[in-house]
DNA sequence: CAAATTTGACCAGG
DNA sequence: CCTGGTCAAATTTG
């Protein structure tokens, strides 16, 4: 079976930490912060990309994600990438969301997601591009990891997690995770997840997808998503950004 | 010029 | 003590 190093999911909302910034004016807050903030839905998603043909699975689920740090995390081969809403200051949206390749699949990204979005996903007043049909230059700009190990001659290319991807869901609006009623999301991630061509893959299995909760209110989800299915499903074009 | 990204440093939790 | 996570400053890109 697959081993699994680290606890999955069991990552925690960073506390308040890093406050020494501020000057001595002691506010009305305590320095007794709250050990964990509470009730911060959080999801996974496991993305499937294939550079081969120049396709890619999209991570962008509308939103406009700001790269803050990179970590290298203890028993991955690749480092962990940080993003964050880019109207955190703006629109004080929270959200976080959390790239990570996976050790084995260097193909599969691990996107988790934190908190809710307070922004506006791609709805701007009067953004909404008419037409704009799509650019054929999506990835390239990170380009300096090691190469990856041959997987079935997949050379993958150099696109780190700070890749701009663009995932978009059919329709799938994260308003209430909190209450873990979004199952019905992977109804259209049934079929054509297997690969055709990949001939004899079939650990796949139990890939498909599967729900995960947790008591302190921290769902998670993974399912995998085919490039080809995706492409297809391409209806909107991202770059939804305005100034 | 502004925004985004990068890298390092720092902090808190386990 | 170590790991993971975030912020800050510097740099790059548009």
């Amino acid at each position: 079976m697959a081993t699994q190093p680290e606890s999955s999911v069991s990552i925690e909302e960073s506390p308040r930490s890093q406050d020494y910034n501020q000057p001595f004016d002691n506010q009305q807050e305590d320095k007794v912060v709250s050990k964990k903030r509470k009730a911060m839905p959080t999801w996974q998603n496991q993305i499937r990309i294939s550079t081969e043909n120049g396709l890619e699975g999209n991570t962008d689920d509308g939103y406009s994600w700001r790269k803050y740090g990179q970590k290298d995390i203890l028993g991955s081969k690749f480092p962990r990438s940080y993003y964050r809403c880019t109207y955190r200051y703006i629109h004080h949206c929270l959200a976080r969301k959390q790239v990570q390749r996976t050790n084995e699949d260097p193909t599969v990204f691990e996107i988790t997601y934190k908190g809710q979005h307070s922004c506006n996903p791609t709805a701007s007043p009067s953004a909404a591009p008419p037409h704009s049909p799509e650019k054929h230059d999506p990835i390239e700009q990170t380009n300096h990891q090691l190469a990856l190990p041959p997987k079935s001659g997949v050379s993958t290319s150099d696109f780190d997690a700070t890749v701009p991807y663009s995932f978009s869901f059919p329709s799938a609006s994260f308003g209430s995770i909190e209450n873990y009623q979004q199952p019905h999301l992977l109804q259209g991630y049934s079929p054509s997840f297997i690969s055709p061509t990949t001939s004899g893959s079939n650990n796949l299995t139990e890939c498909s997808s599967y729900f995960q909760h947790h008591d302190d209110s921290n769902s998670s989800l993974t399912f995998i998503t085919d490039p080809q299915d995706l492409t297809q499903n391409f209806p909107f074009n991202n770059s939804g950004y305005f100034m």
